[in-house]
DNA sequence: CAGGAAAAAATTTGATCATATTGTAGCTGC
DNA sequence: GCAGCTACAATATGATCAAATTTTTTCCTG
């Protein structure tokens, strides 16, 4: 059954296994997604080349894909930056989150076994003393591999890239929310989910998921209309 | 097709503005939209720089857009091809594609002025003609430029994004459908969204919507079935 | 001696880089 | 404040290297 190939060792023989403009866009998307590029900031391929050390094709082509992804914008005059975020987009992405992210929760409720369950448990408790520690990227870390790994059970492949697109454009936003009040008063529907989840009661976990999307959207749009 | 190169060519001007990578991308998508590409056909980077005659670079720029919106799948090994859609891609795109376009209609029929209206029903007078003359590209064209004219109305970008993504993904098939029932068969709601909107009837509008997008995808799910 | 499978060479394709070119922004001097 | 100049960043190409597939060769077996 296994191949005696031997592309990587269990251990980190993965790691430069992977083309370099593959590694720019995880880089780059982590950076964006984890808040540590700021909305509105201007990104050059030239200043990430120097700073990735690596040629500018695959910097280009790195940017071109989040562009696409909606992740960075193509502002005018060759000039890419990090979006910011209308109160209208705000609004869109309320509705599109909770119309496929509920389903994905739903769906993922039949496929879910016991251990999964164990597991998203674990994440969340982790995520609970980031949130009391007040370590912002650890939240908006764990808190988007909490979602993850739940849609993943759904066996959604379309519905999940939706849902991941739309993640990475609220991401630098989310974060901007957080250095402004603080990881205390961030929303945390996720015991009702894995609750819903135990019972395998899929419209009460999709019910739960909405609510923890729309808590933390509307902080997100206070906090934007107040910036 | 010819080059680009001819900078002091006469007087026309300001229309070869759009950069090399801009103008690969819009004639592949337009090819796969359209379903000029075979589903499961291979794209190679080097077929592209001697039939479009540019170099390499913007070409791939252009092919990791593509696939960044999914309209061009990485299949293992380095390889590019159109993707092949299975039953259950299909099934959630019937799932997106209603919860995002409905919603588009009814956001649309709030803003779009009786000009507007009248421009949605000569577009599809002519994409009338194009069902009965057999014409499967002129359908493609004209059945995506119904759609994507009604939700321009809407004033939701994002919206209309994932609404994009999903339409590039689905493209190739539908092609692949047309050449199989011919275009005779194919439904068309769209007397039923013209209506709606001269009502200002945003309900119905989005159910008409529904209705156009459910049957045209169960039919695509049969045709990739029997395939 | 024929057939087929494994190994090795060759071709094709992808990935990366260095460099030349072009367009845009910002600055200088008037 | 603006025309022209300068500097910098983006675009695009071709060359070079690496990987994978395909084809050819070789050797073993029946």
């Amino acid at each position: 059954m296994d191949l005696i190939k031997n592309k990587a060792s269990s251990t980190d023989g993965a790691r430069e296994k992977r083309p370099a403009h593959e590694q720019v866009y995880n880089t780059l998307r982590s950076q964006i997604m984890y808040g540590e590029l700021v909305p509105g900031q201007p990104v050059t391929i030239q200043g990430l080349t120097d700073s990735l050390g690596v040629g500018m094709t695959p910097v280009r082509e790195a940017i071109r894909r989040l562009i696409s992804d909606g992740a960075l914008v193509f502002q005018g005059n060759r000039r890419v930056s990090v979006p910011l975020l209308t109160d209208g987009d705000v609004e869109q992405m309320i509705y599109s989150r909770i119309k496929i992210e509920s389903e994905l929760s739903r769906r993922a409720t039949a496929n879910v076994t016991p251990q999964d369950i164990d597991h998203l448990e674990q994440i969340d408790q982790r995520l609970d003393r980031t949130i009391s520690d007040g370590d912002v990227s650890g939240y908006l870390r764990l808190n988007h591999r909490f979602h993850e790994t739940l849609y993943g059970h759904a066996n959604a492949p379309i519905l999940n890239d939706l849902a991941e697109r739309l993640w990475l454009r609220f991401g630098p936003s989310l974060r901007v929310v957080c250095g402004r009040f603080g990881t205390q008063s961030l929303p945390d529907r996720h015991k009702d989910i894995i609750s819903a989840l135990r019972n395998q009661d899929a419209d009460l976990a999709a019910k739960a998921t909405a609510q923890d999307i729309e808590q933390g959207m509307e902080l997100m749009a206070d906090a934007l209309v107040n910036a």
